[in-house]
DNA sequence: AGTCGGAGTTCCTTGAGGGAACCCAGATTG
DNA sequence: CAATCTGGGTTCCCTCAAGGAACTCCGACT
């Protein structure tokens, strides 16, 4: 939908947002994560038009983060995340956070994340790749890096 | 644009799309984030059309995520990120990294973060709240929460 | 031969994004 | 005190994308 071309933007978010910026895409994600890898169970469970869904689909296929692969001798498909798209969990992850915390309301989180490594619910915290303490939008300065626009 | 009601979903990934899922509300936080506090500014920074910058800056207004203030006796107004919209720039932040990651090819990241902690050039890293351990797409396993939909 | 089911494609309508021009209120200037 | 400037929007029009329903294609069962 956006006809401006975010793409070209010197600018990691306006990049990542013409990768799944366009509506639907992150729930797309969401719903291949979840195991619902076919076009039909896409579709019936996000009730999107299944126009989109093939425009959404192709378009994330493009972009490297799914991949399309055969199931059957019959044109059958179904999509799975690279290692590209599993990345890109991360930050559904960090999403729902936002999500459970300032917006789930008196009903509670709709859905629960157990970490494996520990067994517990849980959620994600941002730690700084450095040194491990909390990394926040408080805690950085904002510098210019080496792929920054020319002026 | 999104014609479908996003925010009635069951669902905290579509709830916080009807938040900042409309096109150019990242980019818009990213820009107070990064000091373009006022309307010109960010219109100017982003290319954006008038008509539209004004219809997320009032949307975010609504939710909650930035504010809206006078800075002058004139009718003249800054916006401002709330606590509800400091913690949307964490997921801007892993949109960073993973954009940094996947699409930022020869010319290097555009944007450096500082941690102020260690005063390292860094990035997040996503960690269980719980155990402290990395906790990424593939260390997870999803159940059914509180707030799930009845069906 | 007929039907089914998955995975799309086509077509039409509506409404959101882009862009340019216009407007308004308070300050500054001559 | 009129003219101009400036920030922060509105208004208008045009195009193109989202929604939705119907249609197609193709290999497999019956």
């Amino acid at each position: 939908m956006q006809r401006t071309n975010f793409a070209e933007m010197a600018c990691s978010i306006a990049r990542t947002l013409d990768v799944i910026g366009e509506p639907w895409s992150p729930l797309i994600l969401r719903d291949v994560f979840a195991g619902f890898r076919r076009f039909e169970q896409i579709q019936a469970d996000l009730g999107i038009s299944r126009k989109v869904l093939t425009e959404r689909l192709n378009h994330l296929v493009e972009q490297g983060v799914l991949e399309r692969r055969p199931y059957d001798r019959r044109p059958r498909h179904e999509y799975v995340l690279t290692e590209k798209g599993a990345e890109l969990v991360d930050l559904l992850m960090v999403m729902v956070g936002w999500g459970d915390r300032w917006l789930a309301g008196e009903a509670g989180p709709p859905v629960l994340y157990r970490h494996h490594a520990c067994g517990e619910i849980s959620g994600v915290d941002l730690r700084c790749a450095h040194c491990g303490e909390p990394m926040h939008a408080g805690d950085v300065d904002l510098l210019p890096g080496p792929g920054a626009a020319a002026s």
